[in-house]
DNA sequence: GATTTTTTGATTTACGTACATCAAAATTGG
DNA sequence: CCAATTTTGATGTACGTAAATCAAAAAATC
């Protein structure tokens, strides 16, 4: 049986007021004897039940999701996973508010950051854009005893608590080395659709694939980056003007969303032609074009895997215990037809 | 605010204790007046707090874990995963015993099975081996109301509860994809080395790949299954003597373990070759082979993610309530050197 | 040594549920 | 209609912790 209060109580030789004084941090208690409940709670290994904490104090957990208000397919998702998450809001013991704010917009974000702190969450999880001023903002709430995890795009140099989203540049590197690898010794140009080299998680794709690319597959030139905007419209008229103005483009790494424009283009502009295209997200439409064979690969992270590691981490840390850390690691998926969930 | 046994029995116009026989299937209620009770906690949508329930009844979840007593990486990386869980037993109420029988040996499982519910575990977790008589047992276990889970190799066909445990047709799929893929439109023959054909996920797995094989990549010929024991030494010689023998093999699939030896015998025969690798499971092993480009991909499946999911579905199970579905379903993990985590 | 201040103990209530007991009420059988 | 039985209510204790109150004891100050 695990030791209760009223065993650390008898080992300290204390009454149970002492030992709640000391667990809880109030004042009055002589350091002397802080000390010896200390003693009795590291010797007979106490670890106070959360469950009934939390029961005792009819705890509950108000967090706080900021999420820019981008229309893409992988946003969406995002989104349903969060409300998914506020169904088994009472079960888990949190209260969940989303906050949208306009994307690549550091100002908007700093301003949401700044108001916060008012109405005292226990934790608060931002996509995060990468500008100092963010940064700035996301320490001193860190700084202010806030809990703050990153989801999907990190920002790397703060002192947020954690990031619950995939290694991006692991994901370039792997996007790269599969385009290689499917190709062969083919030569040819690779064309690159990406969002907006403004976002953090895109430039570290971005990195991580001319890297591989350069020191691997030498024979296969990058053209210059499509900057679609994360928007359909946009992608599908760079990726139909590249196509159309280069023959050798041999294949495509599209690393942002916007792939329903993509996939257009692909099947207007390149019936004839054999392309290799590695895509970035799982949504309805990567789907059917991974399945009739427009897209070769997937790469992925899971929402709802980075929704529910963001509340399992924030309410691990607003208790100061420990995480699994090998569980709280976002893993990239990498689909092909075969292994489609 | 949740609605609580009070609330119910208010709304109900009748006593908490009613409530209270109602909700735990006590006698002595008429059927009026359960009917009663139950729109009521219908109607408000009351949930039981199982923390509090927990609390009261200073409930523990007896599991039990049966596994194969093999001795290769993967079912040590599964024990030690069982261990973390045992640590964390405390907190999370469980109360986890490991159970070793002989691989391959039906009877041995059954008869342990037999023995298992007399000391009355709330949950059984299986590495399964595939025979009839397991299934009875299994089936025999689930009428008898224990939640079981089947663990890393299913029981298809049986009444288990859940498998936790990748999509090995899936996995064998997804392996001769990459593998074709990766060779291009070079001919050649494709070494096949596997544990057992005796066991379920192995046969899964080579399953899944002939398939993929013959259907797109004809011009790539699988030579006859090397079977390894999983013994890295029986799958050295094996290895080492196809390669000597089939100058034309341009790729190998290692669907077992054992992979040891596999390795070995590639760094041997190979130097000279060049040869297309995937293997299964992420070991030192083969993370090092990997990274040296002996292996070109290693599909793995989390033994950590697959033991905490075992627990989370078997103490729902025991509990009665939902899983999230999303969330316990083991993915497969590919693996090349650039995502590495 | 008396007084003030700080520290500690004793005790109570609460959280939401489980479970037990005993009395009261309602229902059933004869 | 009475007795036997079933159903229901009222009440208390428990689980492990939080949080509050008030009294008692100890320490610090003068």
């Amino acid at each position: 049986m695990r030791p209760t209060v009223h065993d650390i109580a008898a080992a300290a030789g204390v009454s149970l007021a002492t030992v709640d004084r000391v667990l809880n941090q109030r004042p009055g208690v002589r350091h002397v004897t802080r000390e010896k409940v200390e003693t009795a709670i590291r010797e007979l290994g106490y670890v106070r039940d959360v469950a009934a904490a939390n029961l005792a104090k009819g705890r509950t957990y108000p967090l706080v999701f900021i999420l820019p208000a981008s229309d893409n397919s992988f946003m969406h998702g995002l989104n349903a996973e969060i409300r998914e998450a506020v169904l088994r809001s009472s079960a888990e013991r949190t209260n969940i508010r989303t906050i949208e704010v306009p994307a690549f917009d550091p100002a908007a974000l700093v301003s949401v950051l700044e108001e916060l702190s008012r109405d005292k969450p226990c934790g608060i999880a931002l996509v995060a854009t990468d500008a100092p001023d963010v940064r700035a903002a996301v320490d001193r709430l860190v700084r202010g005893r806030f809990p703050i995890v990153t989801l999907v795009s990190d920002l790397t140099g703060s002192l947020r608590h954690h990031y619950a989203g995939v290694d991006n540049i692991a994901a370039g590197r792997t996007a790269a080395r599969l385009l290689g690898r499917f190709l062969g010794p083919r030569k040819g140009e690779i064309a690159v659709l990406a969002g907006s080299m403004l976002v953090r998680d895109h430039r570290e794709r971005l990195e991580g694939f001319s890297t591989v690319m350069a020191e691997e597959f030498p024979h296969l030139a990058i053209l210059p980056v499509l900057e679609g905007r994360d928007d359909p419209e946009v992608a599908h008229m760079l990726v139909a003007d590249a196509l159309s103005r280069h023959a050798s483009i041999i294949g495509v790494y599209s690393l942002g969303a916007g792939n329903r424009g993509l996939i257009r283009a692909l099947k207007e502009k390149a019936v004839d032609r054999v392309l290799t295209v590695i895509a970035h997200e799982l949504t309805a439409h990567t789907r059917a074009a991974l399945i009739d064979n427009t897209i070769d690969a997937i790469l992925n992270q899971d929402a709802g895997h980075e929704v529910r590691s963001a509340i399992r981490v924030l309410k691990a840390k607003a208790d100061g215990i420990a995480v699994i850390e090998a569980q709280e690691r976002i893993r990239l998926d990498i689909f092909l037809k075969d292994n489609l969930p």
